[in-house]
DNA sequence: AGCCTAGGGATTGTTCAACAATCCTGCAAG
DNA sequence: CTTGCAGGATTGTTGAACAATCCCTAGGCT
């Protein structure tokens, strides 16, 4: 702000890469450490679905006061990964099918609509933009060759997410941020995570291709069809555990 | 699921009415009840946006603990009614144009999809889904005689609310809910509220009555170009509150 | 004068220990 | 088999205390 200089925007750039890196060591400190520990704990499934976190228990590993932990429990809380009960503690949430149709008819409004909205400002959209999509991709199917499966699912996931972030919408980047997450909650309790996610990773570099060439309206349609093919999947496995373990409801 | 029995969805509906009372008056106490208060304070504009809350001052205010308000104070920062700087306090976050535009984009999104959404299933949706929204255009108007207008915009909002409460999705009803309580932040930088509101009592009616005549296609184009329109008066009146005001950024 | 630097005071971040309220479990009684 | 009642465990909430950080002002420097 004070020293002004003709070096001023490459010097700025520097000091927010700085900023960032010194915010994401320091942050919000215990409270968002904790969670993020927690937060893999459950996206990794240690924590399956059903798991109640234990107060004491976890003060005591990650070192932290039942008030900050509380505190973390409450940002996760508020990301779908973990549900209160009164005076019963927390809980990792329980997904249905109901909860899967839920999520994908979001899911494909929200990016059906940021893909169409994107021929509206097509100009102004640099082809660096799609970057981040590319390594998605790639990341996806070197995963797939060392038979990372849940690797491979992140990176998708990762993919979808920065699909969205094309929009510049920081409500949108929130809220698929969370819808992704609960998806993942979902992940852990299908058998076989191959046959959910080896298709999609060719057909995410479809949708990248499409979008290179700037075809949106059949970028938006394919995604629509993805986005009802993937439901399915997931249906279908969650139909198949349901009959082989019945529900405990 | 395991009484079976031929009154069983009278009794389970019953059941269901009771659970909701108690819920409502037990709730997680201390935290949340002070979050209803400071909620209200907020929507309702005594609590400015810019405004910071002091801790201490509001313990003593709401009788609870540092700790328990500090646990409302994350209620509300996820509802978007709050924003935390760190190692500076809480404050009521200040929106710009650019808030305006992605708050938009989103309802639209939302809002006409449910809309198209209800005529695959059209013979499943009873008149009786309908009635909510007739009592909020019937509250406007009657506020609107009353010349409260900020009353009106309630009623208006929650019109909004009830119509996305029709597509059955939580998910969806949550991110609307959230929507509009950061909507209601703008609305307070407007100096007159009649302008704004009311010509969509009128178009909040007509909307219904399309509804109820199961014109989807014609309600959801309607519905987006309300939408388009209500942004535009917004964003008139911010961009008219900036001049006579420079921001002070 | 203007700018950088240091110190004081206030506020937030976090911890700890304690108590009240609630839930779950097991067992006894009808 | 259901109902009622301890007992123990867990959560909900409080209050005080200390550390860390920020804001503001005062003072020294060029």
């Amino acid at each position: 702000m004070t020293t002004g200089g003709a070096e001023e925007t490459g010097r700025q750039a520097w000091l927010r890469t700085v900023a960032a890196d010194v915010a994401r060591l320091d942050r919000s400190s215990s409270a968002e450490r904790a969670a993020d520990i927690l937060r893999r704990s459950i996206t990794e499934g240690a924590l399956p679905p059903g798991a109640q976190l234990s107060e004491v228990e976890l003060t005591e590993v990650l070192e932290v006061s039942r008030n900050t932990l509380r505190e973390a429990f409450r940002l996760l809380t508020h990301e779908g990964l973990l549900v209160y009960k009164l005076h019963r503690g927390v809980f990792v949430p329980e997904l249905d099918e109901h909860d899967v149709i839920d999520l994908y008819r979001l899911r494909r409004v929200l990016e059906v609509d940021v893909v169409r909205g994107l021929a509206e400002r097509d100009p102004e959209l640099p082809a660096s933009r799609l970057e981040p999509l590319h390594d998605d991709v790639e990341v996806a199917e070197a995963a797939a060759r060392a038979d990372r499966w849940p690797a491979v699912g992140t990176a998708n996931m990762r993919f979808h997410q920065h699909l969205i972030g094309l929009a510049d919408s920081s409500r949108m980047d929130a809220m698929t941020g969370r819808l992704l997450a609960e998806l993942r909650l979902l992940f852990h309790v299908i058998a076989t995570p191959r046959e959910l996610h080896e298709p999609y990773i060719e057909r995410n570099r479809g949708l990248l291709e499409l979008l290179e060439a700037r075809k949106y309206e059949q970028t938006a349609s394919d995604l629509h069809q993805y986005l009802l093919d993937s439901e399915q999947g997931i249906l279908a496995a969650f139909l198949d555990k349901g009959l082989r373990q019945p529900a405990a409801t």
